[in-house]
DNA sequence: AGGTTTTTTGAAAACGTTTACATTTTTATT
DNA sequence: AATAAAAATGTAAACGTTTTCAAAAAACCT
C-alpha cells in the first residue's frame, strides 16, 4: 500500500494550484477549459482517487455512511431489507455500514458510538426487541440523522406497519372461507409488533361472534421450531382447527412441514394462513395465502427520510409512516363455507 | 445534530491544551493523575466522542473499515459468511461495509473505488463470477488489504473450499450405500469452483467404473427452481436413478419438493445427497447428508488474513488457504446394498 | 539550596482536502 | 488603446485530531 498520489502532487505535475485541482475534480467550479483537461489528463493518468476522509473533514459533511442496525441478517426478512436498502443509498451515493446486534442493548450503543465517532451521516434501526434508552435515544437524535423500521423505539421517525390491520384481514379471511375454528402458531411477546397482531387474530374473532379459545392459541416462540411444534400440538386437541393462521412465515415453514408429515394436506385437510410474504417464501407449494407487508416501499421510505434527515436535520416533531399489508391469495386456504 | 464538542473545548475547559486532551483519550501517555481525571471529567459529562475522520486523517490510519463485497445477501450462504465475518471485524475494532454487487463487475469496480477514496483498511471479496481484470485487482492490491473467499479472483489471497474432493466424497458415499445410478442437479458454468464439484462426481464415478450418463447430469442452474425442475426431469428417464447428488442445497430443497410432489420417499424411493451444508438448511426432514463447508472457520480465516494483510501489507506472493469438507451424516441416504 | 534528572505540559506542524478572498488574466466595450 | 467587467487562478486558512520537540514543573540528589 505505497504512498498515494494527493492533490498536491496533481498540482505540481499540472502546474496549477491546488485550488484549481479541487475545482476540477468538483465539477462545477468555473475552470478554463484548458486547464480542466489538463488537469483530468493527469488524474486520469496517474488513477488518483481523492481522499474522502480529508473531503469529510474539512466538509463538515460527515461521511457518506449511513449505518443500519439489525439484529439478524440471516433472517431473511432483514436480509430482504437489506437488499432494498443497500442499492437505494448507494444509488444516493451513500454507503452502508451493517451493524449486527442480536438485539442486544450493549451492542447497539457499540455501533451508535462508532457511527457517531466515524461521523456517520445518519442510522437506520431495525429491531426486534424494544428499546427505551432514554438517553441512547437523545444521543442519537442529536447526532445522527434516524429513522427506525417497526422497532419499539420511541422519539425517532419511524416506518411502521398495520400489523393488527393486517392480521385482521388475514383472519377474517379464513373466516369468510367458512372457518370458525382457527388456530394461531406463533406468539410470543417481546416486540409490539408481534403483540398488535395478535390483538387482530383475537379481534377479528370477536368481531365475528367467534369465541376465543385458548387452546388454539400456541406461544411457543415464532419461528419455525415451534411452528413445526404448535402445529403438532393443535393437531392434537380433541378438536383440532381446521385452519391455522401463523405469526409469520418461519412458523408457516414449520407448519408445513408438520401437517405434511401427518399426511395432513394443505389445503384440503387444512388450511394455512401466513404474514410478512417474503421473497424466501414464494416458493412454498401449496403457495402460502399470506399477509404481505409492502418491504420494498417501507425500504425506500426509509432511506428517503433519512437522507431528508440528513438534509435537513431530524424533526422536533417525529413522523410515523405507517404501511398496510396486502393479503396475497395462495393455494393454502381452502373454502369450506356450506353452501 | 447541533455542533459537537471537540478537543478544542475539552481543552479549554480543563485548562489544559489539546495535546494533553489527546493524551488522555488515548490513555497510553504519560500525564499525571490529576489532570487525567480532570480531563475525564469533563470528556464524560459532556459525552465528548473523538472525531474518527480528523483522527484517520492524521494517524493516515485509514478508516477502521474493511468492505465486503458480495453478490447477493439474500442467499443464505453468504448471509452466513456475513454472520460470521462481521462479528470477527467488530472485535478488532473494525466496521464492516457491505457491498452489494449483484457480480456485477461495474459495480465492483464502483465498491472499489469507493473504499479506496474512503481509506478502508481492507476488502473481503466474494464473488460468484470468475473475475479477471488485471487492471482492477492491481487496483486493489496497491490500496487495500485484500483476501477473496472461494473467487476467480487470482493474484490475490485466497481462502478456498476443496470442491472437487468434497463432491467426490460425497458421491463416493452414495456409491458406498450401493447406488450406481446417481443423478447430479444444478449444473451451471460460472465459476471454477462449480466445475471442479461437476468433476468431483465424475471422477468419483469413472473411479468406482460406473460410466458416466449425460442424462443424469442436469444442468439447468444451481438454484431452487432448477432443482425443481431437475429431479423431475431424472425421475422421468426410462431408467431413473436410485440417488441424486445436488450441486448445493438451493438445488436439494428443489429436489425434496419435487420428490415429495411426485409422492417419492427420501430416502426409500430415492437417495438424496447435497453440498455446503448451511445452517438455514438443517432443518430438513428427512435431514441431509452433506458436504459441508465450514464456513466459519473459513469466515475467521478470511478475517485474519486481511487484518495480517492490513498490517503488513500484501504479500508479494499470494496465499491460498485451501479448506476440506466434512460429509455430514443424514437421514436422506438409504443403504441399497445386496448384502 | 543548587543542580540534575524525570515527569508533565504546551506550541505548532502535519494529515489532504475545500473555499473565501485576493489577485491575475482574459474578454468585452468604448 | 484604454478601461471596465468577467473569468480564471492562486494564497492561505480551516476542518479536528496526533505528535514532535521544546519548555516548564516536579522530584530527586548531594
Amino acid at each position: 500500500m505505497e504512498k498515494m498520489y494527493g492533490i498536491k502532487e496533481i498540482a505540481k505535475m499540472a502546474q496549477v494550484s491546488t485550488a484549481t485541482v479541487s475545482r476540477v475534480i468538483n465539477g462545477s467550479d468555473r475552470v478554463s477549459k484548458k486547464t480542466k483537461k489538463k488537469v483530468q489528463q493527469i488524474i486520469d493518468t496517474v488513477g488518483y482517487i481523492p481522499n474522502e476522509v480529508a473531503r469529510g473533514l474539512v466538509m463538515q459533511s460527515g461521511s457518506k455512511v449511513v449505518g443500519m442496525i439489525i439484529p439478524d441478517i440471516f433472517n431473511v426478512y432483514y436480509a430482504e431489507m437489506t437488499t432494498y436498502i443497500e442499492p437505494a443509498l448507494r444509488e444516493k451515493g451513500y454507503s452502508l455500514q451493517l451493524c449486527i446486534s442480536n438485539s442486544e442493548l450493549e451492542k447497539i450503543n457499540y455501533y451508535i458510538d462508532d457511527l457517531i465517532s466515524r461521523k456517520a451521516a445518519g442510522v437506520i434501526i431495525l429491531s426486534s426487541a424494544l428499546l427505551d434508552s432514554e438517553k441512547l435515544i437523545e444521543k442519537i437524535r442529536r447526532n445522527l440523522a434516524v429513522v427506525a423500521i417497526e422497532t419499539g423505539f420511541d422519539g425517532v421517525d419511524r416506518i411502521c406497519v398495520e400489523n393488527q390491520k393486517g392480521m385482521y384481514q388475514a383472519v377474517d379471511n379464513l373466516i369468510r372461507n367458512g372457518h370458525r375454528k382457527i388456530g394461531f402458531v406463533g406468539y410470543e411477546f417481546h416486540h409490539p409488533s408481534l403483540l398488535d397482531r395478535v390483538n387482530g387474530y383475537k379481534k377479528a374473532l370477536s368481531d365475528n361472534g367467534i369465541e376465543f379459545c385458548a387452546a388454539y392459541l400456541v406461544d411457543e416462540g415464532n419461528s419455525t421450531t415451534p411452528g413445526y411444534a404448535g402445529a403438532l400440538k393443535l393437531m392434537d386437541c380433541q378438536d383440532p382447527p381446521t385452519a391455522i393462521q401463523c405469526m409469520n412465515e418461519y412458523c408457516a415453514k414449520g407448519v408445513y412441514t408438520a401437517l405434511m408429515e401427518r399426511g395432513l394436506k394443505i389445503p384440503e385437510h387444512v388450511s394455512v394462513s401466513g404474514f410478512d410474504g417474503l421473497r424466501d417464501f414464494k416458493l412454498y407449494s401449496p403457495t402460502l395465502t399470506t399477509a404481505a407487508i409492502p418491504l420494498k416501499e417501507m425500504a425506500t421510505a426509509a432511506v428517503e427520510l433519512v437522507l431528508n434527515n440528513i438534509a435537513d436535520g431530524n424533526p422536533e416533531v417525529v413522523r410515523t409512516i405507517t404501511f398496510p399489508t396486502t393479503l396475497r391469495a395462495g393455494e393454502s386456504v381452502k373454502n369450506i363455507m356450506p353452501l
